[in-house]
DNA sequence: AAATATACTACTAATTTAGTGGGAATTAGA
DNA sequence: TCTAATTCCCACTAAATTAGTAGTATATTT
């Protein structure tokens, strides 16, 4: 299961790139308020976002946050690994968080090694495909389905 | 990530696969020993997987543990979901660990929800597909082609 | 100077994970 | 019947992770 940190930050971002054209940055209260995320967490989780180059921010009162790549750009596998650890349902299939299981021999020799990898490769081909701007275009077509 | 728990289980799972033809039921230190687990938290497991219905054991100085189902029944999602918790990135989409999004104001028009439900179905693909019988022949397979 | 933002450090409380310890009950065999 | 070897079961613990919160410093606009 993903960390309610992950999806907050995968909610803050998608509420940033709607604006992404506006070009005025997006205040953390704002964001907290709409998305119903807690105030300080979202502080948190936005600074770390920024230290990890997802966003900028100003200082001051006109200040904010705002996406420094465009929302294509930014695919949900890194919005997780980012803030969330791995994808991989055991770590010794995990590429950017590795670790050999102590207890296996032979790690080209395990099974279940062999079918976790297999779970690895089908959610990344999704996770790595669907950036911020298919969120936002597929919860238009979600709405414009119900008004119909 | 997959817990340890659900790791051992289904490593002691195949052990007890490998010799069920045996008739003979397999005593928890002994498949601590070859699987390399901790033999008192194995004993817990194994307990647990006796009151979920996957294994029988039989007390005293003949004792052990045998599967009570047939290896090509037992399949990789339902050790998950009995030892691990849920297979979905999130409780929203969960089948058996279902909990809603206090501050998704509208399911049915979370985009984000849409994407997770390809993940959790694209996983349980393979997950529900794979028995602890694939597990014992994939194995063969493996170490026969390292031998070639 | 005042008001209002973010920056940053340092906590905390609750939950989950990964076990361990020890005695009771059961069984087979001498 | 006694003993050794096994599972049964309850209670506990230690460490890590998660989900935050508090408070002060710093920057920016008016």
């Amino acid at each position: 299961m993903l960390p309610k940190k992950t999806k907050y930050a995968i909610k803050a971002l998608t509420a940033l790139a709607k604006v992404y054209y506006d070009k005025k940055p997006l205040r953390i209260s704002q964001i907290a308020e709409t998305e119903k995320i807690p105030r300080k967490f979202l502080e948190a989780i936005l600074l770390e976002l920024r230290h990890q180059g997802f966003v900028g921010s100003k200082m001051g009162v006109t200040g904010g946050y705002y996406l420094t790549k465009h929302p294509e750009e930014i695919m949900l596998s890194d919005i997780i690994r980012a803030t969330g650890g791995p994808i991989a349902l055991l770590p010794c299939v995990s590429l950017n968080f590795y670790e050999t299981c102590e207890e296996c021999p032979h790690e080209e020799l395990c099974s279940l090694r062999e079918v976790v990898l297999e779970v690895r490769e089908a959610s990344l081909k999704i996770l790595s495909k669907t950036s911020l701007t298919h969120l936002i275009l597929k919860e238009k077509k979600l709405i414009r389905n119900v008004k119909k």
